[in-house]
DNA sequence: GAAATAGTGTCTCTTAGACACTATCCT
DNA sequence: AGGATAGTGTCTAAGAGACACTATTTC
């Protein structure tokens, strides 16, 4: 585009520039993904003529060294020199389980100072959303044990406080992370300031019982999200098989909102999401319900 | 807590395995932060009775240096180690404007591999949002220029096509960005899969004029996601001034949104973020028009 | 008086919630 | 037959869009 190539102050032509670029004049700091894996798993059914229930799940490894040896971590590592962020958490995920064609979304940075006690950490958190039946977890790969923990959390309670230029609001949530054989939980305050006409929120853990690092917060943080997400996208689907029924895909929203819905509703809906089958799910003890798709032309 | 330290599988406690780590061992990115700083400014009145027009804008500076020399940039700069993301992203908000008490939101870290020519950069980027009456920009401190640009997305065409497994969309969007005495823009194409039953999107610059490394791709980004929390939260009282007309506010909106809106409507939608008070704007050639401020109850 | 904006009243259409009601299968 | 879920019809209340109408100022 230029025939005389453009010379910074210091008398260089672009190319010489980068050739004498020295990149490790400022000190770095690593930079690591971490991977929310959730999913939506059927209960044990208890009576033949009823629905099993389902619950939401999340995918934690045990730390098999320092530092939290012994507490449960997101999956995740390191982003090597030749890969993106996102390839990372890609390799991330196909390390943990078995699956290539997954639901992905980039969630938040992390970057406090003191994240991480052995080196300066910047974090991206990626969420990730499964097919429980297509899935399977693999054995420990790397000598850490990979679990399911069915995940929940809950109000305690919330203050007001006016101040001179606005109000502060202080919600506690407490956070449980539980499978047959552990229980993990964590109390996290949430802070929205109103300043002027500006809002910031902050979220801080008070407690983590047997939860590494700051990811109680993370995780508390990606509940949220598949919340808030779950209304007006269609990353529910992601949750789902090929063929699932409507009440199927109502106990999936019941499950990450927490709350019940009306049947009608619902159906209303979710009606332009989904492409109705002429097959019907048969032998439950009660009336067959026709088996819907992901409708891919809905936006 | 544990009276007998815990050891790994090296013997360590974890007190001597934080003093053997070497922090070293894995080549690391740089992380910069990228500031997208927003205001709403008036435009000059054509007429003592007519309200005077509003603009979106952006705050870019010149590159001084290699590479992208001349071109523009969006502020930022590198994080140091004594500092968290958010730390950097404020300190660098003060070396380019005066204002302190300011909205600011973490948006996207970028991680693609070649974003920056001289080293691998991963960069989170930061949307700030400054009242313009408040404002005002510092001479440029670190020899750049910096200047607010008017903004602007058109979109240019779509396209979809129909795969074994879902549907492919490109969009294609010219983002434009001037002022008196420049003009930049850029070409992007948008492209949204649907694969089964997840849905993926993904941004490529096609061609980027006077914009340098992939900053139009964030800047196209932002403008996404201020449109899209400008309908849900009070983001848009961070652009306001602490007194302001219904009709300044309406007018924020629509230059935000790209579209014009019906006055009895969007009184409606903002009763309840906003406190009447008793003062009035006069002097205008028209009736006078009452001030309003941001109610600090609203949730 | 005219131009321009400020502000209100009301009709319509759409959507969410509530809930009653019908349909169908399996043991 | 009875238990359980599947699925529909309809009333109501709330909200968004449309638009006509009134109010008030300054030059």
């Amino acid at each position: 585009m230029n025939d005389t190539p453009i010379k910074n102050k210091a008398g260089l032509t672009e190319e010489q520039f980068l050739q004498s670029y020295d990149a490790s004049r400022y000190e770095r700091p690593s930079v690591t993904v971490d991977m929310l894996i959730f999913t939506v798993a059927d209960e044990q059914e208890q009576n033949y003529r009823k629905l099993s229930p389902k619950s939401l799940q999340l995918l934690l490894v045990k730390r098999g060294d320092h530092p939290f040896m012994g507490q449960w971590a997101l999956p995740g590592g390191f982003v090597s020199p030749d890969e993106s962020l996102e390839e990372a958490a890609l390799r991330e995920l196909q390390t943990e389980t078995n699956i290539d064609d997954i639901y992905l979304e980039q969630l938040y940075t992390w970057g406090e100072v003191d994240r991480d006690p052995r080196t300066r950490v910047i974090s991206t958190s990626y969420m990730a959303l499964v097919d429980s039946e297509k899935l399977e977890v693999k054995a420990g790969d790397d000598a850490d044990d990979a679990k399911w923990f069915r995940i929940e959390d809950r109000w305690l309670r919330e203050s007001k406080t006016a101040t001179a230029t606005g109000t502060v609001t202080e919600k506690w949530v407490e956070l449980r992370l539980w499978n047959e054989a552990e229980e993990l939980s964590a109390t996290l305050k949430i802070t929205r300031t109103v300043n002027g006409r500006t809002v910031r929120e902050d979220r801080e853990i008070v407690e983590s019982r047997q939860i590494a690092f700051d990811h109680a917060r993370i995780i508390q943080y990606a509940l949220e999200r598949l919340r808030g997400k779950i209304e007006y996208t269609d990353i529910a689907f992601a949750l789902m098989p090929e063929l699932f029924t409507l009440s199927e895909l109502q106990q999936v929203y019941e499950v990450i909102l927490g709350k019940e819905l009306l049947a009608a509703a619902f159906r209303r809906k979710v009606a332009d999401k989904v492409i109705e089958t002429n097959q019907y799910r048969k032998h439950a003890g009660h009336r067959p319900s026709k088996y819907y798709r992901f409708n891919p032309e809905w936006t």
